[in-house]
RNA sequence: GGGCGUGUGGCUUAGUCCGGAUAGAGCACCGGGUUCCUAACCCGGCGGCCGGGGGUUCGAAUCCCCCCACGCCCGCCA
């Protein structure tokens, strides 16, 4: 199929009009595979395009691998010979097993930031859409031959994890009456570490707004923090609620392969060049008070917040400072670095290009950018505001669901492995459910659709998937691999299905170049829905002639939707 | 006020970067389908002036301009 485009283009050539090749265009449609409009040559020409056309389809040469061009209207049409594209493409899945849908690579290491939540407390689902998309990306730029690394930014420095520390290194009987009262009547030892130590926090910091005298200790365990000398409890107690909180991200396959802590920046020195830096660049100032700050008005950012402070009066550093430390230390070892944000932190984006410019940089990160997931009352989902779903909350809830859903089903499955796949099946509803919205459009949560298991959502591949399983597991008796003859896959159901499954390299290779995980989702759905219709229509085990051929078609599919699964992180299932 | 983002059937959305044929899907609703490989499925139906207006173009959901609505950001927080 890649190979059509050059074809014409070395074609297009010796045609009357040059910019042929430009007007190619996937259409997908019924009218062929491949169409030209040919509106605008036309033009140019002076003719009627219908005519153009026609007189194009009957002087275009044989190409292999498709049939003869067709024009209708203005359009001149090419389609795939399906034999050709049905023997190449499951010979192609067949060959390349578990690397089906990869591209060739070598591409250049990558460096994914996600995730990067303050060790607050548990994940609510809004925070875990950043995970979503980034642990989603970073298998997706891996399946392009990229070596990847996904790194999660744990502020253990800054003033969120000074409240933490705060609160937890009081005794009891010492702690604010207001805050005390957010811990049930009895400490439940099962219970995970993020939200057992996580649950003072929101009365922390609301308490703090209006008792000066604990901001004042808050804001010195801050500066203890920055200078290097933490409180003993400091650094086991983040550990232990961000270990709780890895292990939330874990239940629908988000994992990291390096944590990096900000307090290694300070402790090394590499902020304290960067603030010497940025106080020799260009536009640095300094405020009466002493603050180092960098004057980014001719970078266009809003001009409320051209002033962005580097370093207080008393010396000590900002996130955005320390960001920048952060991302010199990724370009000394990654020549692509993508960070995913919250829209919220666009502004902050745009700051840390300006300061990079400032000290000399000329690389960026890749900003990917998503918008919030609100809530049905308004706004969006906040743990301060007590407008959270929280990730475990919602799992627990699909599991339940899920189980109902297999015990009508199957009877005699032991209960562990009911459990199992409800397991399974509750983490793809979920993270499908996320990822299957484009970035930059808001998610409205609701739990009925977050808890979804039909149409468009993550059980729905699970369950194409359990019945290419089922069919081969029972034509296991006569051992594959199956043996195809291309001359016998000629339904339209198996043409349209075979057909999608050649679109799986070139859907990877966009991803990763745009970015756009959710195009992976949505091509997932494609391929299922392609499958189901060919099992509704298509018989296979009680099939005769056709049965070997039909065979590798089923194994070919659930190669291949598994290995989309495996992109989309999201577990294949062999029955549900 | 300034910046960023979004607006597509009752609801949730794809398509918008790179303009082309009848704007795809899911949920809900209506009507069908299981002596046959898992009905978490399939088939059919209903439902769209693609926020509004102007412009460019043979052709606009898509590009340009203006307006409206909604969300977020505009800290010596992160």
């Amino acid at each position: 199929m890649r190979a059509l485009a050059d074809a014409l283009a070395a074609r297009g050539v010796s045609l009357p009009v040059e910019q042929v090749a430009l007007q190619l265009d996937w259409s997908g449609g019924e009218h062929g595979d491949l169409a030209l409009p040919l509106h605008r040559p036309a033009k140019s020409l002076g003719r009627p395009p219908a005519d153009l056309a026609t007189e194009l389809a009957a002087a275009f040469p044989p190409v292999a691998g498709l049939l003869p061009a067709t024009a209708v209207g203005a359009f001149l049409n090419f389609t795939a010979e399906p034999r050709r594209l049905a023997e190449t493409t499951l010979r192609s899945i067949f060959e390349r097993g578990p690397a089906y849908g990869h591209l060739d690579g070598p591409a250049p290491p990558v460096c994914v930031e996600h995730t990067s939540a303050n060790p607050t407390g548990p994940f609510h689902v809004g925070r875990v859409r950043n995970g979503i998309i980034g642990d989603t990306l970073a298998r997706v730029l891996a399946a392009t031959g990229a070596p990847v690394t996904s790194q999660y930014y744990v502020d253990d420095v800054g003033r969120q994890a000074a409240m933490i520390t705060w609160i937890w290194s009081k005794p009891l009987p010492e702690w604010p009456q207001e805050i005390r009262a957010v811990l049930p009547a009895e400490d439940d030892p099962r219970e995970r570490a993020d939200r057992r130590l996580g649950r003072p926090y929101p009365a922390v910091s609301q308490y703090l707004k209006t008792h000066p005298e604990a901001a004042g200790e808050v804001q010195a365990i801050s500066r203890a923090l920055e200078s290097g000398r933490p409180p003993a409890s400091h650094h086991a107690l983040v550990d232990k609620v961000l270990n709780g909180m890895l292990a939330s991200l874990a239940r629908i396959g988000i994992r990291f392969d390096e944590l990096v802590w900000e307090s290694r920046f300070l402790t090394t020195g590499e902020v304290e060049r960067v603030v010497a830096r940025l106080g020799a660049a260009p536009h640095a100032v300094t405020e009466p008070n002493g603050a180092r700050a960098i004057d980014t008005s001719s970078y266009g950012l809003p001009k409320d917040s051209a002033r962005v402070i580097v370093a207080r009066g008393d010396g000590t550093t900002l996130y955005a400072t320390r960001d920048v430390a952060y991302h010199l230390e990724k370009f000394s070892r990654f020549p692509r670095v993508i960070d995913v944000l919250g829209q919220d932190h666009h502004l902050h984006a745009r700051t840390l290009d300006a300061l990079l410019a400032e000290i000399g940089e000329s690389r960026r990160p890749e900003f990917v950018i998503y918008q919030d997931i609100t809530v049905p009352e308004g706004g969006r989902m906040s743990t301060r505001h007590g407008k959270a779903v929280y990730l475990d909350d919602l799992l627990d809830e699909a599991e339940t669901r899920a189980r109902a859903e297999i015990l009508a089903r199957h009877e005699d499955l032991p209960p562990e492995e009911v459990a199992a796949i409800a397991r399974t099946i509750a983490a793809s509803a979920v993270r499908y459910h996320i990822l299957r919205v484009a970035p930059d459009k808001t998610v409205a949560f609701r739990w009925e659709d977050a808890l979804s298991f039909e149409g468009r959502s993550g059980p729905f591949l699970q369950y194409s998937y359990a019945r290419a399983s089922s069919i081969l597991r029972k034509a296991e008796a006569e051992a594959g691999p199956w043996p195809f003859d291309p001359d016998r896959l000629t339904t339209p159901p198996e043409r349209a299905l075979i057909k999608r499954l050649s679109l799986l390299p070139g859907v990877v290779a966009r991803v990763a170049r745009t970015t756009h995980v959710h195009a992976l989702a949505g091509f997932a759905h494609q391929l299922a829905e392609e499958f189901n219709r060919f099992y509704e229509t298509t018989p296979v085990l009680k099939a005769e002639a056709e049965r070997a051929s039909r065979l590798a078609v089923v194994a070919a599919t659930r190669r291949a939707l598994g290995n989309t699964l495996d992109l989309l992180g999201l577990a294949p299932l062999e029955r549900m």
